[in-house]
DNA sequence: TAGGTAGTTAAGGAATTACCTAATTACTCT
DNA sequence: AGAGTAATTAGGTAATTCCTTAACTACCTA
């Protein structure tokens, strides 16, 4: 079961990182929680160009939007990617098992989220 | 040292990995060395869609391919892998401090095959 | 040297992606 | 309600990606 759903996920998510754009909003993030208006104006490309960027990234779940009056803020979800990355990794890269532990915890590190698939 | 040269193999590495050919033929890699036409036998694509595939992930480094005799031997280079993609956690998640040390030990865990560059 | 196998390069077409402008929705404030 | 701001949706085009077949290079074997 859960394995079918990250499997989509692994690939939603590497398809949304390979835009450099996207990688750069990403790197906005991780610094602050912004809105949608505040990314815009960090790019040369219109809003809604950038608003298409933050739809894709938000279906690969590397981020997450809330409403707020007017502005919609956006933020990273750090477990998200962190997972989706290290399981790759651990898949074409098996050797390195004694990482899977550390990498498991990383992922949770940040707070209580937890197990949503 | 060569920021900008890790920034553009970044670049490469995801546009490389944002097709699930692709990261299947990093994970087929990631169990043995096999020659090209051994890897498009795998696929139900074409013979030349599978090399340029090949192509494009020599050029993000994540291959690497030697000709012998009649045969073209593709390998994983993981430690170009594991990096890029550490590397870039740590850019976008900088609470996972931790892990740093320990991914860098993976890189050089498979031992015997060399550091090219 | 001729014929066969392994692999890549070349050329072209279909599908996807990224971007733009214009229009629309949702909210705030007077 | 009406004007202004924030953001997304719609519609259309240019650029890119992916795949195909055909042609080519390199190697092996008889």
């Amino acid at each position: 079961m859960k394995k079918l759903l990250k499997y989509l996920f692994m690939q939603r998510v590497f398809e949304a990182l390979s835009s450099t754009v996207r990688r750069k909003i990403l790197a906005y993030l991780a610094h602050a929680e912004l809105t949608a208006g505040e990314i815009a104006a960090r790019f040369d490309i219109s809003k809604p160009a950038v608003s298409q960027h933050l739809a894709v990234l938000e279906n690969a779940g590397l981020v997450t939007s809330e409403k707020r009056g007017q502005y919609v803020h956006y933020r990273l979800v750090r477990e998200h990617l962190a997972n989706v990355l290290n399981d790759y990794v651990q898949e074409v890269c098996p050797v390195s098992r004694p990482l899977k532990r550390e990498s498991a915890a990383l992922g949770d590190a940040p707070a209580a989220e937890g197990e949503k698939e």
